[in-house]
RNA sequence: GGGGGCAUGGCGGAAUGGUAGACGCUACGGACUUAAAAUCCGUUGACCGCAAGGUCGUGAGGGUUCAAGUCCCUCUGCCCCCA
């Protein structure tokens, strides 16, 4: 065995050997429990960040673990291979999206093979190979089945120049293409939808299964689809028809002075008069142009133009004006507010501005509210006044108070029910590209929309596309869109969006663990043994929309009766982002290139010679401070760059990349490595004595604390970085033991490895075997506490006085409360303090303080 | 504006209401070396003291408690989400 420790010589090696034993396949063992293992699939842009390492070590160890310790685990990984990086590939370079997503995950399962991430890649699934999203299409029509996927003309953001539809993050804060640069226009246009509204009140009433998950992503969820209760009433036109609105604040209704309607409102055009006709035709081209920020932001000017026409408000018959405003959204509620300017805000600037009835309806106490004089509205408490049955309530939503009541009252007298709203809209899946899984419809003149026939999935992508940048290359392949329709073969057309790639990010955990079967989408009994997902580790970026759909799809799945599970991940983590050091010019705010700084200690701009602030901020290459795992691994190994990301911050935290830190854990890694080649400890069982000496208890106990605190820091919630502190805690007791020639001290050298193996797999396997085994240290079970070795002989009481500490005395363990409360008395340390002193009361904790309480 | 979170040495971070600062980094001192690197040993919250020891100390202020980084109230600053 040599004695150095070099890193590249022995981790390709374990990879391999791994790989040959196939030590990380999904074990069919039934008889041992589950656990599935989860991180969130990558874009395989074909470069491996730290953010990357950060997950995909996180998820090992906890893999690692849970094989350790006779479970049954799955850790899969896969690509989420469709979208726009390829096209714009193809575009720029030439280079078809298929070819060079390919290429980029050969590479990148390579730079994941050399961090040591023991992943099943039998199960592996890309989600741009037609196996794939074969079975997205059948789930698409499974949705189409459900009544859940449907068609609509949808406001979209077009760019004019690029001939597509752009994605909200995709226009910048001008309104204008991050591509083209061009303004982009808003267009109706025929749109797929998923109509995951229909399961909003599920997804939020279960988020209260979610005890796993961080509370701050439940909350996200939960206000992203931002239940309110109130009621709908409806009122009626002077025309006839009728005009339901939601409230939140029914008490309201008889302070409602007028109603306003969305631009959008399907009945705008025959409520408007003649006279106003034009006004409102401008005003609603104005209104299209604006993005749905600009039209609901709060302190905006109000703007709106009255129809001409009148509504009755049902609780009272008063004669109200009806408006449109932009302020009213025609997909949140029913696209028609009543306003109650009195009371709301918004409705009380609009109706100052154009000179509209403010009837004051809940007087707070102490004060006389005039509609005429107030200066704002009154949103708060108080009595409801001028409601008719109402008067003299209390106003507000708890019990028995005017909401309540007012829901009552509607519902008796037929003029409106109680109900609730959600802000969460369907999900818009069309996407006009190529790089996507296309939608399995044909539409035909005569039967509408057909799905494609299960026994003709998957709809393939064609390759001979041409990518010039405007507009969707498979609308222009006259030959791919023309064919027979499905049911009655008249020529007909294909659907040429594709869906949005968040379609097939919603699924994939559900396919791992059947991932190769080509008769179905997976075999339910299978499907079933795995999911839930026990643990699932990503970032937080995808805390609403990944998630939300990922659990509104498992529902609908549920529903179809292919798995039984309600929720698809029990357990969740959110890693923090890895941040590199950044040095920023204050002044200028620009970034400093690190070699070009000459003195780190007092770093100063090489070109105006001012002093630089060093930060950490994300990895970014315009920001000079990112840095490549490639490196890292090359420079100090895989095992180290795992210890240093899993020590240098709780994994929910930012992380500072620190060269210096890392440094640090390869020392540590050199000095267990040291530890055990010199230990003389060989490969043989160990005995115990029948009595140990004193040293020998006390090492027995760190090696079992050890033990306890690194269990219990990877079980209960992750916290890696106070588990590698233990183990650095046990190779440092190690090291400072006297008794290095005992059973003991072989005990401490084995259970460090088998500690360590889960963080440092390359590493505990190749000092294993040079103790003499034969068999993967990941074939091993992980230690268990022995409760006995935790108990000491002697134990140390903290002595207070008033609750300040004074010293520690020793007692023997199996001291009573008055024994020890008798030692405390007498030490040296209590009498120095007592002396003279009444003592008013003594508080003793067992093992732990005795607390003097003197006058 | 609403909702949520965070604040601990020079730095990253530890602390079931019970010895604040574990573990590591940095810095300093020492050993080894012709010298350096590596390695090993020691010190490293502030202040007073030769020492023993003492005083202060977890963003600020108040409270509960024998005892508060931890629980409660008010405030300040920073971060995130939704507007």
């Amino acid at each position: 065995m040599e004695s150095r420790y070099s890193p590249a010589e022995i981790e390709e090696k374990w990879q391999q050997v791994w790989a040959e034993q196939g030590l990380h396949q999904t074990s069919t063992d039934s008889s041992k429990p589950k656990f599935y293992a989860l991180s969130m699939f990558p874009y395989p842009s074909g470069n491996l960040h730290m953010g990357h390492v950060r997950v995909y070590t996180i998820v090992d160890v906890i893999a690692r673990l849970k094989r350790m310790q006779g479970y049954r685990v799955l850790n899969p990984m896969g690509w989420d291979a469709f979208g726009l990086p390829a096209e714009n590939a193809a575009i720029e370079r030439g280079i078809h999206p298929a070819k060079w997503t390919y290429s980029n995950i050969a590479q990148m399962r390579k730079q994941l093979d050399s961090l040591g991430i023991s992943f099943d890649w039998s199960k592996e699934v890309t989600t741009c190979s037609p196996d794939y999203y074969k079975w997205t299409q059948w789930l698409f029509l499974q949705f189409f089945q459900s009544g859940l996927a449907y068609q609509k003309e949808a406001t979209v953001n077009w760019d004019p120049i690029d001939q597509t539809v752009l994605a909200n993050e995709q226009v910048d804060s001008e309104g204008k293409s991050w591509r083209s640069g061009a303004k982009v226009e808003r267009k109706q246009l025929r749109q797929w939808f998923f109509k995951i509204t229909d399961y909003a009140e599920q997804l939020l009433q279960d988020l209260e299964q979610l005890g796993g998950w961080p509370e701050k992503v439940r909350l996200m969820q939960a206000n992203w689809i931002g239940k309110s209760t109130g009621a709908q009433v409806t009122f009626q036109t002077e025309q006839g028809d009728d005009l339901v609105v939601f409230t939140t604040r029914p008490d309201t209704l008889w302070g409602a002075t007028f109603m306003v309607i969305a631009p959008e409102h399907p009945l705008v055009e025959k409520l408007t008069v003649p006279a106003q006709a034009d006004a409102i035709k401008a005003y609603q081209a104005e209104a299209e142009a604006k993005s749905d920020i600009d039209r609901t932001a709060e302190g905006k000017e109000k703007t709106g133009v009255w129809t001409g026409s009148y509504a009755i408000n049902p609780v009272n018959g008063a004669k109200v004006p009806i408006w449109i405003a932009d302020y009213v959204m025609m997909d949140y509620g029913t696209g028609a507010i009543m306003a109650v300017p009195a009371h709301d805000q918004r409705d009380f600037e609009f109706a100052r501005k154009f000179g509209l009835e403010v009837k004051v309806v809940v007087q707070p106490e102490g004060e006389r509210l005039e509609g005429a004089t107030m200066a704002e509205a009154w949103p708060g408490e108080g009595v409801m006044v001028n409601s008719g049955p109402l008067d003299g309530v209390t106003a507000g939503k708890g019990k028995g108070q005017s909401v309540e009541a007012a829901v009552q009252w509607l519902e008796t007298n037929q003029k409106g029910k109680g109900t609730a709203n959600y802000r969460l809209r369907d999900w818009l899946i069309s996407r006009q590209r190529y790089w996507g899984c296309p939608i399995p419809i044909v539409h035909c003149p005569d039967c509408g929309a057909v799905p494609v026939p299960d026994d003709q999935l998957p709809v393939q992508l064609p390759e001979d596309v041409e990518f010039s940048g405007k507009g969707s290359p498979l609308a222009k392949l006259e030959s791919w869109v023309n064919t027979p329709c499905p049911s009655c073969g008249t020529p007909a057309k294909r659907e040429t969006d594709t869906m949005d790639t968040f379609m097939c990010s919603s699924w994939y955990f559900m396919r791992y663990p059947d991932a190769q079967n080509a008769e179905a989408v997976f075999d339910p009994t299978i499907g079933n043994s795995w999911m839930p997902v026990d643990q699932y580790v990503g970032g937080i970026e995808h805390a609403i929309l990944h998630l939300l759909y990922s659990r509104f799809f498992t529902k609908v799945v549920r529903d179809r009766g292919l798995l039984n599970c309600d929720e698809p991940f029990q357990r969740l983590l959110t890693q923090g982002m890895v941040q590199g050091r950044t040095y920023k010019n204050p002044r200028t705010d620009k970034y400093v290139i690190p070699q070009n700084i000459t003195d780190f200690a007092n770093p100063i701009d090489p070109e105006t010679g001012e002093a630089l602030e060093v930060v950490y901020e994300k990895m970014s290459k315009s920001k000079h401070n990112g840095v490549a795992p490639g490196d890292v691994i090359s420079k100090y190994g895989a095992d180290t760059a795992r210890m240093f990301i899993l020590f240098k911050a709780p994994p929910e935290k930012d992380l500072e990349w620190d060269d210096a830190d890392v440094e640090g854990q390869f020392r540590f890694l050199n000095r267990v490595w040291r530890l055990v080649t010199e230990s003389g400890v060989s490969a043989d069982p160990v005995t115990l004595p029948d009595s140990l000496t004193k040293e020998e208890k006390d090492l027995r106990r760190s090696i079992h604390t050890a033990i306890k605190e690194v269990t219990e820091d990877l079980t209960d919630d992750y916290q890696f970085n106070t588990a590698v502190s233990e183990l650095m805690k046990l190779s440092n007791a190690l090291n400072d033991a006297k008794c290095k020639t005992s059973p003991v001290y072989a005990e401490g050298v084995q259970t460090l490895l088998l500690l360590l193996a889960p963080f440092a797999p390359h590493m505990a396997d190749e000092l294993w075997a040079s103790l003499g085994h034969s068999q993967s240290i990941h074939t091993h079970g992980f230690p268990i506490v022995d409760p006995k070795a935790l108990v000491a002989d002697e134990l140390t009481i903290v002595i207070q006085i008033l609750g300040k500490t004074r010293g520690t005395i020793t007692v023997p363990a199996a001291s009573t409360k008055e024994q020890i409360e008798a030692l405390a008395k007498n030490s040296d340390i209590a009498q120095k303090h007592i002396a003279g002193k009444e003592i008013k009361k003594t508080i003793v904790v067992p093992g732990k303080l005795v607390n003097f309480v003197v006058a």
